[in-house]
RNA sequence: GAGCCCGUGGCUCAGUGGUAGAGCGUUCGAUUCACAUUCGAAAGGUCGGUGGUUCAAAUCCACCCGGGCUCACCA
């Protein structure tokens, strides 16, 4: 053996072995337990970021349930990434000089479609250098046409289950993006503002004032509104308001939905541009078409100078009018909130669209339960109550997005010419060969595609129900889902909701969350910020498993990790130890003499008695008991971390520092019993820290052993 | 406004009732001995504050201060 274990020797070579070898691959074996998890898919549109190497708990879950003797399943898979991916394609674009406004649909989809697969590839391959278990012969994409099928199918369930509607409401629209979004794909920005008081005469006599932070919007006001109770409006309400600079009369209304306290108290009501005014003027049956158009440009103003401008400028156009005209009565700062797009930062703009909505009031309600009730367990259990109270606040999802990356929806619309008809729509899995509303017209298919979170919803049941029924039926639910904390909302959340819908099952019996990686100061790492550790990097420089155990080591479940490159390198070392304890142990199995110490003769029994040696031995024995017992809680506790701390404790400064340093004469002396019982312990410690750092255990493991032995093979 | 998490040696963090731990850093010493990617030793903490429960509190309870997260609200 060489003096320093060099991860560059093995790693390639062992990961080669494990995956040809099959030892990756499952198989249904009603003879053991199955044990199942499924990779959240990475998106397959970029190299692979610390983020995913946290996935190394699925792998440490993995491996220790194989050497338990289960048959595990760990499904490998990718996301097409719906907007994610067209928005970095749509850089690629920009760089040569084009946009996604050069191609046509099925173009721009074949472009993309091709640029896909080639960063999948690419991050497949990243993940191996992780060290990854997966089983790749099973490999998934959420674009594959089995895949699609089944999203179209739980598509059509819900739909025949009333469960999908097609409404005109308002929606989140980035008008730079070109799509809508779901309110889970808000930003939030706080920002200081300005807060606008606008006066608007009243035709029976004197005018009201109203603060509002969208000026421009009045020119689609429907009515003002004050509360019904507010003393300094009462004689007010069903006056009229004329609006300035247009001229159109609108109506006082009451309602107590307006806060007194805010402003001046009254309220002006935008319908097609403000969800709240959307639904207070639905009640009182009041409603305007949008002077807002898709591309953020006025419309149907009434001002002929402002159709036409862009939102923003209009806004400082038309403040600039209301004040030549005095209608502005002042401007003061205000803290608000801006909902802008997650991806680009266009502030959002809620405009009226039809889409397709997913009512999740059912869906909810049987999710809340199912976690509740702990058949869905959350590890660390802080975030079950976190997790019920998303649910529990979930509102109706928009799905429909308006890009061409994506899963088209199986809906049509009638295109008969029959008034009745009109507006009519079906949906149907497979391309329908006639019109299911009329029977004889040419339909067309909805243009939009799902929201991508709807394909990976389904990702758990999907992905196994497409190997074939056998490994649904075996491996379904699966055993665990692990993922970031940070997508408890977007992703797991639906998974429950959509998952019990379809199969009418859990698709998962526990939920594991991971913490954020973070840089020394604590901050998240980002490429702007320019503290951003490349895992690839990382790998490169000093092995997968060190990065692994650094990901790891020290930390609590679920919370932050906070990496750096000295924690590597800590953790490169402990692989070192772990190789030298092997190369002790070898060369003291062959009873090599060693110089005299001063004062102990060559050859005498060494100065350590037997008994002396047994009693360390038995001393050692009894630790190494606690520790296993020790070994087995954490990780039926999901305490990750803790099993591979104790471990890391045990080996190196137990172990090594203390027993091999007490037992060392003894065993270089010939005793056998002394050499056999440290290398049972420690062959039992390499199974152990297999998990967490399986290139080097592997590795040391075929030293020590016949050349073709894996310690795969072996169970604890 | 509601809920959750965190505040431990210079830095980053483990530690949930019984004499304060790790990694990195610092100081001193050790190399023909499995490993200098090492070993031995040392310095360094009134465990955010106050009060309480207890024979005993970093650990349990209450309040406060500081930092973070989630949800709701946001004209």
């Amino acid at each position: 053996m060489d003096k320093k274990y060099n991860f560059r020797n093995y790693e390639e070579e062992l990961y080669s072995f494990w995956e040809q070898g099959g030892y990756f691959t499952a198989k249904v074996d009603k003879s053991k337990d199955p044990f199942c998890i499924v990779l959240p898919p990475p998106n397959a549109n970029a190299d692979l970021h610390l983020g995913h190497a946290m996935y190394v708990y699925e792998d440490v879950m993995i491996r220790y349930h194989k050497l338990k003797g289960l048959e595990t399943l760990w499904l490998a898979g990718a996301d097409h990434a719906g907007i994610e991916t067209q928005f970095v394609y749509e850089k690629h674009l920009k760089k040569q000089g084009k946009s996604r406004f050069d191609f046509d649909r099925k173009t721009l989809f074949s472009d993309i479609w091709d640029f896909v697969m080639k960063n999948r590839e690419t991050m497949e391959n990243q993940l191996r250098k992780l060290g990854f278990a997966l089983d790749w012969s099973k490999k998934k994409f959420t674009m594959d046409p089995d895949i699609v099928k089944i999203v179209n199918n739980t598509f059509k369930h819900l739909h025949d289950d009333g469960l999908i509607y097609r409404a005109n409401r308002l929606v989140n629209y980035c008008t730079s993006c070109g799509t809508s979004f779901s309110d889970l794909e808000v930003a939030d920005k706080e920002v200081t503002g300005k807060l606008y008081y606008i006066k608007f005469p009243v035709k029976e006599g004197g005018s009201v004032t109203i603060a509002t932070t969208r000026p421009e919007t009045y020119l689609g006001d429907v009515a003002v509104m004050v509360h019904p109770e507010d003393k300094r409006y009462q004689g007010m309400i069903g006056n009229t308001v004329v609006l300035p600079l247009i001229d159109r009369e609108i109506p006082i209304i009451a309602d107590e939905y307006v806060d007194p306290k805010f402003g001046t108290g009254t309220v002006k009501v935008t319908p097609a541009h403000d969800e709240n005014d959307f639904q207070v003027a639905k009640k009182h049956g009041l409603w305007r078409d949008p002077i807002l158009n898709f591309d953020g440009h006025m419309q149907h103003t009434g001002l002929d100078d402002i159709d036409g401008v862009y939102v923003v400028k209009a806004r400082k156009l038309i403040v600039s009018k209301l004040e030549e005209g005095g209608f502005l009565e002042k401007i003061t700062p205000h803290e608000m909130i801006l909902h802008t797009c997650y991806r680009c930062g266009t502030t959002l703009e809620p405009l009226p669209k039809e889409q397709w909505f997913i009512n999740v009031e059912p869906l909810k309600k049987n999710a809340i339960e199912r976690v509740r009730n702990d058949e869905i367990n959350i590890h660390p259990k802080r975030f079950k109550k976190q997790l019920i109270q998303i649910l529990e606040n979930f509102i109706d999802w928009n799905v429909s997005r308006q890009i061409v990356w994506g899963i088209r929806i199986p809906a049509y619309q009638c295109q008969s010419s029959n008034v009745k008809n009109q507006n009519k729509w079906f949906v149907s899995v497979q391309k329908p060969s006639s019109c299911q509303i009329c029977g004889e017209c040419s339909f067309i298919q909805d243009e939009d595609t799902f929201d991508t979170w709807f394909s990976s919803a389904q990702w758990p049941f999907a992905t196994i129900q497409t190997i074939d029924s056998s490994f649904f039926d075996y491996f379904y639910p699966t055993a665990v889902m692990e993922t970031g904390y940070d997508i408890l909302r977007a992703w797991v959340s639906r998974m429950i909701m959509i998952g019990y819908f379809e199969t009418k099952a859990v698709p998962f019996k526990h939920v594991f969350l991971h913490g954020m990686v973070r840089d020394l100061k604590g901050q998240k790492m980002s490429k702007s910020k320019g503290n951003v550790i490349n895992p690839l990097d990382m790998i490169e420089k000093y092995g997968a498993d060190a990065l692994r155990a650094a990901l790891i080591f020290g930390t609590k479940e679920g919370g932050d990790v906070v990496l750096s490159e000295d924690k590597i390198v800590a953790m490169r070392n402990f692989c070192n130890k772990i190789w030298n304890i092997a190369r002790f142990l070898e060369m003291s199995k062959t009873n090599v003499v060693i110089p005299a110490k001063a004062g102990i003769q060559a050859g005498s029994p060494i100065g350590v008695g037997d008994d002396v040696l047994r009693e360390t031995l038995k001393k050692l024995q009894k630790e190494f008991a606690v520790v296993q017992k020790q070994y087995h809680l954490h990780f039926k506790k999901f305490e990750f971390a803790k099993a591979f701390d104790l471990m890391y404790d045990f080996l190196w400064h137990r172990y090594a520092d203390f027993y091999i340093e007490e037992l060392k004469d003894g065993m270089q002396g010939g005793s056998i019993e002394a050499s056999q019982s440290m290398m049972k312990i420690y062959h039992a410690c390499l199974q152990m820290l297999h998990p967490y750092i399986p290139f080097v255990t592997e590795a040391v493991w075929k030293e020590v052993h016949e050349e073709d032995a894996s310690i795969l093979d072996s169970r604890f």
